[in-house]
RNA sequence: GGACCCGUGGUGUAGUGGCCAAACAUGCGUCCCUGUCAAGGACGAGAUCGCCGGUUCGAAUCCGGUCGGGUCCGCCA
């Protein structure tokens, strides 16, 4: 390689040493006579000076130079004269005296620019997405990537974990996500499907002894694409032997993701050690399983307060076996205008309220209710939320579900408008003891929460057969600043628990076999009691580098519409394809088009 | 499956019924220029305003449809 270094890399200790960069032409400055070249890799900006009198053989070369050429340039590292000098960049001391240039590839004009930090249509981006990589944000969340991998698997190690490849080419999850499917060509009318998560196999290396496993590992799942979603994912996939409480596995990742936050970024770590909070408490105080801990506004329940009064819609809410909580934003009270509250109003009635009673406290309280109530009654209202002059009090009275899931979202969104949520801040935490079974809105049978081979907690195995719904399952997730980053369980290994679940979640014993048997099977030859959880490694990339979206944090990633722009995936095959793979394409109906 | 936002030279934007056979910046081309760092200066080329249809004397602009991109709901054990 005739490299001798990377662009970022020149330091003034180099000055008087001839070397060679290889690189990008980031930008030209041709003076007619002087010509400058920022010269980038990945590393960084050099700056190549060219002048006419001394090399008039390379001046011809670069005054040729386009945006993003590649270039072999050799020259005499020299301190730039002074007050030329540029702060701004790490090599700004100094410039490259160019001796020699050559034009390793020249380059069509861009379709945007690479050294520009615009904004750019992301369609574009995606078809030329090696372009985009190259752009300084890009090369950088790839560098952050690339470090936070790293640092887990230095850390993973350190633990005594092994990292343990399982197949791609697996089988279909039983009620789980939409599969993936691979047709099998030595297997007519059968199929591989690509894993939604490894779950089954490290539980099988657990049973084969591993005791501690980790992977770096691809995840599939067919469903509509957001923001932090994509149909395939990474996740940090890991599992522990001999393991029966939750805090065994927390106090690990506890210990790996604050240490990887303030190894990896400047992000200061709210909490240490991070707040356990009870699902139902997460519930209750924020609206949300995966609450932000950045700020307060938290949810009251003024359900006595409010039902005692004479306002009809509070008393009436409680006496329909509903609640009435709200929100106390201190010292918000002229921080909202008619039209302001009219759009929280709008907010939570998309989530379902049929309104919003607010009241801004002061001399002169601004209230859309306080008429209706007598003094003591207010009196005792704002006690209960704490609330005083300067106060905007904002209540929900409807059904637990709907206070909740609305005030929950009426929080976020203040906390926006009011500027409370610090990108600066992590608040990692756990959200436990998350209920074993649900009701499925559809059917109104019990469905579990997390997955079938959760443990429940000891003290509630009683309540399966008097009231499942109120049984706590082993399950916790990691969520920080708003966003769900991991969700994981301690695993049943007891055979009479296990068939007690598949029991009341109504499974007959033909389909236990036909989903299960090969678990089951090998729970009965000796299973360790294990647990383990699985964090995205996309979302925590994302969230260390300021990113919206999931997308900017992976290399190649699918659109909306789940399609790589650039490959031009999925595409039709050709027959001969398919029929090896004894498989017929069938089209959808064209839809009908309405005459215009 | 549904709701909403966006689509104007290569790129990013302005223009919301006649002032627009479309403006600005950047990029591109030609030329001038020896200390810039988003170099500067001069000149030039480049857009049937995503597409189809409608309303109107007149449409980038209003309406309907359609295609493409994004955000959210459903969905994601």
């Amino acid at each position: 390689m005739k490299r001798s270094m990377m662009c970022g890399e020149v330091r003034a200790l180099h000055i008087g040493t001839s070397i060679t960069l290889q690189g990008w032409v980031h930008t030209v400055r041709d003076h007619g006579g002087l010509i400058f070249v920022d010269l980038r890799d990945r590393s960084g900006l050099a700056q190549v000076a060219v002048n006419p009198t001394d090399a008039p053989a390379v001046h011809a070369v670069a005054a040729t130079l386009r945006d993003e050429f590649v270039l072999e340039v050799e020259g005499v590292v020299t301190r730039r004269p002074e007050g030329s000098e540029n702060p701004r960049i790490g090599t700004g001391e100094v410039e490259i005296r160019a001796t020699r240039m050559d034009v390793l590839n020249p380059s069509l004009p861009l379709p945007f620019p690479v050294a520009e930090e615009t904004q750019v249509d992301e369609r574009l981006r995606m078809q030329y997405r090696y372009v985009d990589l190259r752009r300084p944000r890009m090369a950088r969340n790839l560098q952050l990537r690339h470090r936070t991998i790293k640092y887990i698997r230095d850390y993973m190690d350190s633990q005594g974990f092994w990292e343990i490849d399982t197949p791609i080419m697996a089988n279909p999850t039983p009620e789980g996500a939409r599969d993936y499917l691979v047709p099998s060509r030595l297997h007519p009318g059968m199929f591989y499907a690509l894993p939604q998560s490894p779950q089954q196999f490290k539980q099988l290396c657990m049973v084969a002894g591993v005791d501690r496993y980790f992977q770096i590992a691809r995840c599939f799942r067919d469903e509509d694409l957001r923001a932090d979603r994509q149909p395939e994912f990474t996740q940090l996939d890991l599992e522990m032997s001999f393991v029966s409480d939750p805090e065994d596995v927390l106090a690990l990742c506890e210990e790996l993701f604050t240490g990887l936050t303030q190894t990896l970024s400047t992000k200061q770590v709210k909490f240490n050690p991070w707040p356990r909070i009870r699902w139902q408490d997460a519930m209750d105080r924020f609206g949300s399983d995966k609450p932000d801990l950045r700020y307060d506004l938290e949810i009251v329940d003024v359900s006595a307060a409010a039902g005692a009064t004479g306002f009809q819609v509070f008393k009436g809410a409680v006496e329909a076996g509903g609640v009435v909580r709200g929100i106390r934003v201190p010292g918000a009270a002229d921080r909202f205008t008619r039209k302001g509250i009219d759009e929280l109003t709008e907010l939570v009635r998309n989530s379902g309220a049929k309104g919003l009673a607010w009241a801004a406290l002061g001399t002169e309280t601004r209230s859309s209710f306080v008429k209706f109530l007598a003094e003591g009654e207010q009196a005792a209202l704002w006690a209960a939320l704490g609330a005083g002059p300067g106060d905007l009090v904002l209540l929900v009275a409807d059904s637990l579900d709907v206070a909740r899931t609305s005030l929950g979202r009426l929080r976020q969104d203040l906390a926006r408008r009011l500027d409370l949520a610090s990108s600066e801040i992590m608040a990692w935490a756990f959200v436990v003891e998350f209920p074993w079974f649900e009701k499925d809105e559809e059917t109104g049978r019990l469905t579990f929460m997390h997955h079938p081979f959760t443990m429940p907690y000891d003290d509630d195995l009683a309540l399966l057969d008097t009231d499942p719904l109120q049984v706590r399952a082993k399950a916790y997730d990691i969520v920080c600043n708003g966003k769900e980053i991991a969700s994981g369980s301690i695993r049943i290994h007891r055979a009479d628990i296990q068939e007690k679940l598949f029991r009341l979640l109504g499974y007959s014993p033909e389909r236990i076999q036909t989903n299960f048997g090969h678990i089951l099977r090998a729970f009965q030859y000796g299973a360790p009691p294990h647990g383990g959880i699985a964090p995205g490694i996309d979302r925590i990339v994302s969230l260390l580098a300021d990113e919206e979206n999931i997308r900017e944090v992976i290399p190649f990633p699918k659109n909306q519409s789940a399609q790589d722009l650039m490959m031009g995936a999925p595409t039709p095959v050709a027959p001969e394809q398919l029929k090896e793979l004894h498989i017929s394409a069938v089209q959808p109906p064209a839809t009908a088009s309405t005459p215009g």
